[in-house]
DNA sequence: CCTAGAACCTGCGAGC
DNA sequence: TGCTCGCAGGTTCTAG
């Protein structure tokens, strides 16, 4: 479940479900699941066996659990890092109920609650892997994703640094938007209902963005983000789903995403999509009118 | 250094 | 019915 709503409805599900227990067994059923592992599937198995569980963490759309050898009194200094790609899903299950057709990995734990965790994944675009923590990091961050911005919720990020790097940059607005090493936790959906909100369209260059207007673009961003997580995240299908299997009804309350030919609930104009970088762009063309240079 | 585009996968629905 | 095509919420690598 990609964006930031959906991985935070995630992450508070394995706090509730996952957190402080110990790891009893690993089985990776499909390699390509744990490929950012680089030691390998056995090596990824065996390194959790016997460890705790702590906190789950989260920073835009990975997600993290520290884990510590049982009984350690030290930090943790390693940590399970989960990203979603397109179609993962991390689900406690109970033990016995039968495997998901595309089930990657399964960690049983050493206690009496009945369920496991699961990690099952159609597009295999996310993955499970172990990594050393950031030293002093508080949260635990690993260090494969230091570079990985924050995100807008987080009370550390930076409005003013992110506005000074938008003038910086020599690209459009929703571009930036989806990198994450500027903003982390907006994709596709998200970019186009904050730019609908803030009568932005994608393809204005970063460079010409006043400081008012970044702000605004910020505050819709947080605005909708909330607004989601408040729905338990947006899912159109069986796809993106909290870690019992439910989904969020945010699709709903979209203003913007997917809704090509519908009225914009502003003005009235037809919706428009566009094709945009292997994907789509929704907007509406006289809320949000393309920039002059490109239009 | 930066930016744009394709590649990585599987499944679903639309159209022929 | 069955085929092909386009499309899907993300990241990462490569070419320029």
């Amino acid at each position: 479940m990609p964006e930031l709503p959906e991985v935070e409805v995630v992450r508070s599900g394995l706090e509730r479900w996952v957190c402080g227990r110990t790891v009893a067994d690993v089985e990776v059923l499909h390699p390509r699941a744990v490929r950012r592992h680089l030691a390998g599937p056995g090596d990824f198995a065996a390194q959790l066996v016997g460890h705790r569980v702590g906190p789950a963490r989260r920073r835009g759309k990975y997600l993290w659990l520290p884990v510590e050898p049982l009984g350690a009194s030290a930090a943790p200094d390693r940590a399970i890092l989960a990203h979603l790609g397109m179609s993962g899903q991390l689900l406690v299950q109970p033990q016995g109920s039968p495997d998901e057709k595309h089930l990657r990995v399964r960690v049983r734990f050493a206690d009496a609650q009945a369920t496991e965790l699961r990690f099952v994944d159609q597009r295999t675009f996310g993955g499970l892997s172990l990594h050393e923590t950031v030293p002093g990091d508080p949260d635990g961050l690993p260090d494969v994703i230091a570079h990985i911005a924050r995100d807008p919720l987080d009370p550390a990020f930076d409005d003013e640094a992110f506005h000074t790097a938008l003038r910086r940059r020599r690209t459009t607005i929703k571009r930036a938007l989806l990198d994450q090493s500027l903003i982390s936790g907006v994709g596709n959906i998200y970019a186009d209902e904050a730019l609908w909100r803030t009568r932005l369209h994608y393809d204005r260059p970063t460079a010409s963005l006043t400081r008012p207007r970044t702000a605004e673009l910020l505050l819709h961003i947080r605005e909708v983000m909330n607004e989601a997580l408040a729905a338990g995240g947006t899912s159109f299908d069986s796809l993106y789903v909290n870690v019992n299997g439910e989904s969020g009804y945010f699709d709903r309350s979209l203003d913007a995403y997917g809704r090509e030919d519908e009225p914009c609930r502003r003005c009235g104009t037809a919706m428009r999509r566009r094709p945009w970088m292997n994907r789509s762009s929704y907007f509406c063309p006289r809320c949000q009118r393309p920039p002059r240079a490109t239009a």
